[in-house]
DNA sequence: CGTGTTATGATAAAAATTTGTCATAATCGA
DNA sequence: TCGATTATGACAAATTTTTATCATAACACG
């Protein structure tokens, strides 16, 4: 929370309760939220918090770098404020999403660079499957 | 294209001229084409070809399993009649997407399979950055 | 070749997320 | 605390892909 505020400030940008909340809920849940999970979340504490400003509020947050912006596959964006680039896995039953530690994974936009002859900035691996819980229903 | 027809008989659908053109196409090429790409590259050949032809071709091939339907983070798909799970990459400079052959990737499903409990299905792998050629102009 | 069934094409319409607008409210530095 | 500036909230509007509609055309089977 402290580095939100740093961020904030170091770029101008005012230091609002609405920022803060949205962001607190990023930090403090590992399910990957997409704006409108965000929205029905802050609304029992903030009852008028506006869809807007949490799409104002993720657009500052990704432009100072302190949220990543997820494409699982369905037509609109989920949140992740851990910005280090890591795999994620999707249940295609419940839609959960969580995140994958595999150090195996750590190799390989180095082999890839290599192969390919791109340089790389980014990379996005998504697994999808049953869950532990939702492949016992099948 | 001998896959096209067969399948598509064994199913009871009818063979098209706009369904083989569609599928020619996406076999035939390695550029991961959208919608609309398709489209435009079908409009010199059949000029009456309509959108909405294209749509519904490409709904008939996934069900017969002969494309696989790509998000590569745009806000639409790409297809690709080669239905091997494997990864691309795109250059985020001209937006091309591009196969990823290495062979370390092969055991990565089984990998997370055991770290995850999941039972997967599925996978997407994408990495992003410039492409050999875009990269010198930066 | 004829008939029943399915596909096509043109367009409208849906669907749903994301952006814009602008008056009001809140923040921050002096 | 004051004043300038920026943010919020409510809602309108845009954007764009994808689906639905339906009359016409094409396919497939006998």
């Amino acid at each position: 929370m402290i580095d939100l505020i740093k961020f904030l400030k170091e770029k101008g940008y005012k230091v609002t309760p609405q920022r803060i909340a949205v962001y607190d809920i990023l930090k403090n849940t590992k399910e990957h939220p997409s704006v409108d999970m965000l929205y029905s979340k802050l609304q029992p504490v903030y009852p008028t918090m506006s869809l807007a400003t949490v799409y104002k509020s993720l657009e500052v947050f990704k432009e100072l770098g302190l949220v990543q912006e997820l494409n699982v596959g369905e037509d609109k964006f989920r949140y992740d404020a851990n910005v280090n680039q890591h795999p994620h896995i999707t249940c295609i039953n419940c839609g959960k999403v969580e995140d994958v530690y595999d150090e195996m994974l750590f190799d390989l936009a180095d082999q890839v660079q290599k192969k390919t002859g791109y340089q790389l900035t980014n990379q996005q691996l998504y697994f999808f499957g049953y869950c532990p819980s939702c492949k016992l229903n099948h």
